[in-house]
This record gives C-alpha cells, structure tokens and sequence, in this order.
DNA sequence: TAATTTTGTTAGCCTATTCTAACTTTTTAG
DNA sequence: CTAAAAAGTTAGAATAGGCTAACAAAATTA
C-alpha cells in the first residue's frame, strides 16, 4: 500500500507526463509539488525500489506501468469524488478539488464503488476529463466543453455531463445527440449563446448554460 | 491545527474519561491506542505544551477545556460521517467505522456542515450517542434502544432514528411521540418483538425493527 | 514495613519525509 | 570546445511518530 505522500508523488508524475511524453524533469516535479529537489530525488529512489518509476541518474523520470495504473487509481479517486461532492452534496466547483485532494487517499473500494455506482458510473468528469475505470485504464480524449469552441470549428458530440431528464429531453427536442456533428456559425459576446448547424438545423441557438454541458471533439 | 494522530490520542482520551472520570492512566490509553506506554507519554507532554491535557508525571491523564473540545469535534465529525455513509450514501453500519475513522479527520468545515445540513442537523446518531454541537457541546445523554430494554422497564420516548414519513406516521397511528412513557409488559424471545402498555394502549406490539428505532430514557 | 509487581519515565534508536549546503554532471553560450 | 549556468545528486540534519531496554516510582502483597 502506497502513502498518501508517495500518491501524491505518482499523481504529479502522471499529469506531467501528458505534456512530457518523454519524462519529466526532476526540476519540473519539484516545482509542480513545491518540494525541493533533494527529496525528490531521494523519493524516486524509493518509488523504483518499489517498481513504480524508472529512475536512473540524471535521466529523465517515468512512470512504470504499475506506477501509471496506481496513479490512475488515485485519479480515479479525486474525479469520482469532485463529481460525488458537486451532485450530490452540492458543494461548489471552487471547494471541492481541496476536500477530493484529501478524500482520495482514503483506503475504502467500497466507499468509492458506492459513489461510482451512485453517480451512475460516470466516464468523463464535468470538466470533461476522463475518469480512469477501476483497473486504472482511461479512454485517452480530454473532450473540450462545446461552450470553450471558437467560430466555424466543426466539433462531434461526445458526451454530456449532468445527465438529467430534463436536460436530455431539452436534446432529444433538439435532435441532439452523442456523435452528431455541427458547426459553430457565431457567438454572442455578450452573453455567449452559441448559433450551431448540423443535419436540417441550418440555425439553432444554444444558451451558455447547455454549452457548458455539452463536451465535444474537434476535428 | 492538530494532526491525524493528535486527534486520535485526544478522541480515546475522550471516550476513555467517560468511564473514568478522575483521570486515565497512560497504561489504558496505551492499550486502547494499541501504542506502546512511552510513546504515550511522549504525545502527553506534546498535548501538554500545546494545552489540550494537563500532564503531570505518575499522575493520571485528564484533557483541558479546550482538548475535550477538540476531541468533541472530531468525534462530531466521526458521528456525522457514520450516519451520512449509512443514510445517504446506504453502505452498511458494519463498513463504516473504518470510513468514518478515516474521514473524520478531513480539514473541511463547509464538507461536515453540508453533512450535517443533508442530515437534518442530528442531535443523536442511531446507536442512540449524542452529536457534539459545532461548539463541542454535548447533551450528556446516551440512549438507550428500546430493543435493548427489560421487561417491567418503564422509559420515556426519547428520541426517534431515521424520522422517514413513513415510521412516523406509525408512531402517530399508535400515539406514539416524544416524551410519551410506557411499561414493557413482555418480550417474544423469538422475534423479539415487544409489548408495552401506555395511556389507554394496555397491550401494544412493537416489533424489533421499530423498537431499534425507539430511543428511549429509563427510570 | 519490606519485597515484589505494576506502572511510568528516560535514553537511545528507527523510519518517513523534509530541508540546506556542498559537490557533480549536463547543458548551453560564447 | 571550453566555461559558466542549470540540473541533479550526496551528505548531513531536523521533525513527527514509533519502538526497545533500562531505570524509577507507586502500588500491592506478604
């Protein structure tokens, strides 16, 4: 069983290895989890020792596959948790990533398989990350928000966050669906509702409120 | 702020001077904590200089003021995650002591508040012990279940677990509420079931789930 | 009361995680 | 292609929390 230090450490590596597709700087983690290089170092050593991280002198450091899956699995934990905190308990945006940083490194697979299931299995969070599933493996498309989308991108809808009634009736009126295509025609300053076109809609209108819950991907 | 250990030493010290008020000695708390005597002593001295125990050599272990507060607080929090897993979240009792232990020491006051407000601001918990208040302030009356009286007991209606429309409406349909005294006149080894007289109810039958449920005060 | 047992304390050591200071390797600039 | 800068490592120390061995005080028993 890993500590809540060294997850911490995992975590870090494994978001910084999306960028650094060939490993990341000793320099870099530090800074990320503002701990000075000495003990960096010294916590990679213990990291390989344990299989989780390549390490070698002066190279640059990478996750293992066991490192990768268990950081995953911490991941797991947190966007399970945001999300759990946000639609369940109500809990603002801006608390909850503080509470999920303590949450997941709770030793419980009950507790969040219970939330998992109350959630209704989720695949991707609100911000349209994608929660790894129990086996720490995550389908790799960080989906962008159709409300983040600039004029004339053609986007393909991938998924929808909040699944409520009410809301998927709102789509089906609209003929919204996962997989359909559409294209953004202009976006109002002011209060960005967004002018889309696909299929025999040449020109429907979307509040902010249902780009913010509509996740797509760009071509 | 006190860390994960802290806490933990001023919560057995806590329930450890119910039953002896005069002082506990480090030999209990060393077994209770299942830590070894001088490392007891050691954390006494730390609590000490940090004005949560008063510790003197050879004498016995009392909290101050302000670490029966403390410790009242983190039993809140442990009393309000047990009953938010079990209520809300539906994991069964026997899973979540582990949880709530863990839990209990997230540094969030929004997270126990909404709890506590998703709750319905408990005063008890459904072992019939009282939740400490924000302040920690307790009313110094455990309850007992109605199940888990004798018969000839007479006991007032104290406190009522899981108040769902439904048991109350029972309650109501027998002239059952709050304050109401009853005699128990025989219990059914088999089931358990129960049988009280009150007011103009001579012979009442209770079943075991409903007398869980009952918390009441004996005479 | 004196001897023995029990309880409590002190001293010294261990592991985990962090730090600073000093040194080494790599990289980058002339 | 060297010399300075940047990045990385080693060594040594600190703090939190825990342990064992040895000693001291208190309580018990004979």
């Amino acid at each position: 069983m890993n500590s809540q230090v060294e997850e911490n450490y995992l975590k870090a590596l494994f978001y910084l290895s999306i960028d650094n597709e060939d490993g990341v700087s000793v320099k870099v983690l530090s800074k990320h989890l503002d701990i000075k290089m000495p003990t960096v170092t010294s916590m990679m050593k213990k990291l390989a020792a344990k299989h989780l991280v390549n390490y070698e002198s002066y190279k640059p450091l990478k996750l293992t596959e066991k490192g990768t899956k268990e950081a995953a699995l911490v991941i797991r934990k947190h966007r399970l948790t945001e999300m759990y905190l946000v639609e369940k308990m109500h809990l603002g945006w801006e608390q909850v990533h503080d509470i999920a940083e303590q949450i997941e490194h709770i030793k419980s697979p009950e507790f969040f398989s219970k939330m998992d299931e109350l959630l209704g299995y989720p695949k991707i969070d609100p911000h349209g990350s994608p929660i790894p599933d129990k086996n720490g493996k995550m389908v790799w498309k960080a989906y962008n928000k159709l409300s983040e989308c600039k004029v004339n991108d053609t986007v393909k809808i991938a998924a929808v966050i909040n699944t409520s009634d009410e809301f998927l009736t709102f789509l089906n009126g609209r003929d919204i669906s996962l997989g359909l295509e559409m294209t953004i025609q202009s976006i109002e300053q002011f209060d960005n509702t967004i002018v889309v076109s696909y299929n025999k809609h040449s020109s429907e209108t979307l509040s902010h409120r249902v780009c913010e819950r509509l996740l797509v991907e760009k071509y």
